[in-house]
DNA sequence: GGCATGTGTATTTTT
DNA sequence: TACACATGCC
């Protein structure tokens, strides 16, 4: 039953792998082994006997759960390893929500909504509650979500995060408070889900007296990775799941914690132990990722970290080359020095999916990828803005939203607006008018038993207080929806009448069928349509894999594709392309060749993050997380003045002081470099390199 | 009331 | 650069 791929572990990582029974913690530094540890590990379970289905493989992305598990698939003798459920806390939850939920008094169709969702409807409420117009300037929309999100996720009190994270909201507290009242009741009523609801309600569904029980005993194991970085809740889920039986493995690694900002805790993993009695805990110190050099010089950063678990990596792969520190003399000179290195390695035969640039901002990038454009260095971004954040692509999701849930007024606020002589006051006045807003929590029970009558019967059958200028736009919207739904005029279906589910057209018919009634709009209401008129048409394609409409939009909800690129066909993926990522967004993953650019102070420890040590500690660990993502070649990149923004003309600039996290001692573990004209500038010509860096150690000391 | 235009102002990271 | 808000024209 053991294949022989368990006499490739080391001995911590079998320990690991072959755990019978009871809660384990595993320690697993970076580049130890931790995703096949993991695999196997699942790969064991299978053999042993425990059916794939009652296996739940927590990881932090979807594409984590899907290599894990493809992974333990061609471990395993069985064919089964697909039917685990691997997925993110937030897509399993919705999973078990549309399960057991109803138990609990949640109906079955609710819609789930993104970030930027939730900011619509915050801004929504804002102007409601007239808190739009104070004479202070009331906070903006993403930092309303941010406030709250990062109560609800550290289940702390409101005026105690915004006193302790957002300050400058101090004196809001009370609009604040009022919004986020009508916020949760809103939701409720529309029948909509934000990503911190998913978590919340699958709380609530363990807490529960006998629906609790029963999800808890749904599984038999139970996996978390990157544990470091999970939250309060998620915490709590966990305790929940296992209240039953405690076969729960989780692994992470304290010193690449790096989402406090979405209310991670540590917490979590170092007190496992307790709240997890006889608890065994197995640490995996062996490095097979890096270098011993750019290990070194990763340890030495982390070094002088304020608390840490004591645990010191080492690698047997030797190399004389240390990480190399390249001065520039501005980003232009980075931009162009980071090109010139890829090149190299290219020529020399590393490709360019196997080198990746990093830096911690999605901004920061933008100089280097016109750089790269000019060069003809094909490259794929990750972090940053995505696909499904374009306008465009929320406006075919919202138009598919209120086809699901009739109740979304958020969807149908975006998508009414999009008519031609409809701005905000219409569409508010047509919402009330569909009824789209009830003050009737839960919304189990639809039109049958004398229910109210769907906002979308109503589109097609009531007078409607449409203005003159919207007539038009109003009648093609009016066909569309009747179109898509099957519904007629009076108010029937033509199949089955009276369900939630319309006889209409299939998912891929209905999209095409918005496609061509929103590709005028398009026109008229964003620039460049031609390229977004692809972007649907590339949506078009991704919904013909989908039968079902829930799950499409779901999906993109939880799980959207990080770029656009991402929705390339396979002739575009074959082709090399050089990765661009936020340094957050590099977790998990590895390159032979790893550019960190911007390790400057102000960038990384980025300026808003040094207000307090706790601050300044997670962007240490951030740095770290950057620099252990190299297995063969690490190069940094110090730019050394930064020219005032916008200026396109001017050459106002200011000195950079390098990273706070590279003093002396640690950068005695690097090669110095520095570009021919910042030898010209700092050594007046041709001077030896020693006084060259002499003169850089100057700049550097505070 | 709707919408185009102009102005001033900012807090990185993601499910 | 984007976004929130004010203004002025249809």
């Amino acid at each position: 039953m053991t294949g022989a791929w368990l006499d490739e572990l080391n001995p911590a990582q079998r320990e690991a792998v072959t755990h019978t029974e009871g809660p384990l913690l595993v320690i697993a530094g970076a580049g130890t082994g931790k995703t096949r540890t993991l695999a196997c590990r699942v790969a064991c379970l299978i053999d042993r006997g425990v059916p794939a289905d009652r296996i739940l493989l927590l990881t932090f992305t979807r594409r984590a759960a899907a290599e894990m598990l493809s992974r333990a698939g061609r471990l395993t003798s069985q064919a089964t390893a697909g039917h685990v459920w691997g997925g993110t806390f937030h897509a399993v939850g919705n999973r078990l929500l549309r399960i057991y939920g109803e138990a609990i008094g949640l109906s079955r169709d609710f819609t789930v909504m993104d970030q930027g969702d939730a900011a619509d409807l915050m801004n929504l409420i804002r102007g409601e509650l007239g808190l739009a117009k104070t004479k202070r300037r009331f906070p903006r929309k993403q930092t309303l979500v941010a406030i709250y999100s990062r109560t609800v996720n550290a289940q702390d009190k409101l005026a105690a995060t915004v006193q302790r994270y957002f300050p400058w909201c101090v004196e809001d507290l009370d609009g604040v408070k009022a919004i986020f009242e009508l916020y949760v009741q809103r939701k409720r009523e529309r029948n909509v889900f934000d990503y911190d609801d998913l978590l919340l309600y699958w709380e609530a569904l363990c807490a529960a007296d006998r629906v609790g029980d029963a999800v808890a005993d749904r599984f038999d194991h139970i996996l978390v990775d990157e544990y470091q970085d999970t939250n309060a809740i998620q915490g709590q889920i966990i305790r929940l799941m296992c209240k039953r039986r405690q076969d729960v493995m989780v692994v992470g690694d304290d010193a690449q914690s790096i989402y406090s900002f979405r209310a991670a805790t540590i917490r979590n993993i170092l007190d496992f132990p307790e709240l997890f009695p006889g608890t065994r805990t197995v640490t995996l110190e062996q490095n097979y990722r890096s270098t011993q050099p750019i290990l070194a010089a990763s340890n030495a950063v982390m070094a002088s970290a304020r608390e840490r678990f004591t645990k010191e990596l080492w690698s047997d792969r030797a190399s004389d080359r240390k990480p190399v520190l390249f001065t520039c003399m501005d980003e232009d000179e980075q931009c162009n020095s980071v090109c010139d290195r890829i090149l190299e390695h290219l020529e020399r035969g590393i490709p360019l999916q196997r080198q990746a640039v990093l830096f911690r901002a999605g901004h920061h990038s933008s100089q280097l990828e016109v750089e790269l454009s000019r060069r003809n260095i094909p490259f794929h971004k990750y972090g940053g803005l995505k696909f499904v954040e374009a306008a465009h692509v929320k406006d075919l999701l919202a138009m598919l939203r209120i086809l699901e849930n009739p109740y979304d007024e958020i969807s149908w606020f975006r998508v009414l607006q999009l008519l031609d002589g409809v701005g905000a006051r219409t569409a508010q006045r047509l919402i009330e008018a569909l009824g789209v807003r009830r003050d009737v929590p839960f919304p189990g029970t639809r039109e049958n038993g004398g229910g109210p009558v769907s906002p979308l019967k109503r589109l097609l059958a009531d007078p409607l207080p449409v203005p003159p200028a919207a007539k038009e736009g109003f009648e093609q919207f009016r066909i569309l929806i009747r179109e898509c739904t099957g519904l007629s005029a009076n108010g029937n279906g033509n199949g089955k009448s009276g369900t939630a589910e319309p006889a209409g057209l299939s998912l891929a018919a209905q999209v095409e069928r918005i496609r061509a009634f929103y590709d005028p709009l398009l026109e008229r209401n964003y620039e460049n349509p031609a390229i977004r008129s692809r972007d649907i048409e590339q949506l078009e394609q991704i919904a013909l894999r989908y039968r079902s409409r829930s799950r499409f939009i779901t999906d993109l909800t939880l799980d959207p594709p990080t770029s656009t690129s991402d929705l390339a066909q396979p002739p575009f993926l074959e082709e090399d392309y050089l990765i661009l990522s936020t340094i957050h967004s590099a977790k998990g993953c590895e390159w032979d060749v790893v550019h960190i650019i911007h390790a400057a102070d102000g960038m990384i420890p980025s300026d808003m993050a040094v207000a307090d040590e706790a601050g300044v500690e997670e962007e240490r660990r951030l740095f770290y997380v950057a620099m252990t993502r190299a297995k063969d070649r690490l190069y940094v990149y110090f730019p050394l003045r930064y020219y005032h923004h916008g200026a396109r003309l001017s050459d106002r600039h200011s000195y950079a002081q390098l990273t706070r996290f590279l003093p002396a001692p640690v950068r005695a573990l690097f090669e110095q470099r520095a570009t021919k004209l910042v030898e010209a500038e700092l050594g007046g010509g041709r001077r030896a390199h020693v006084d060259i860096h002499k003169r850089l150690n100057r700049l550097w000391e505070d």
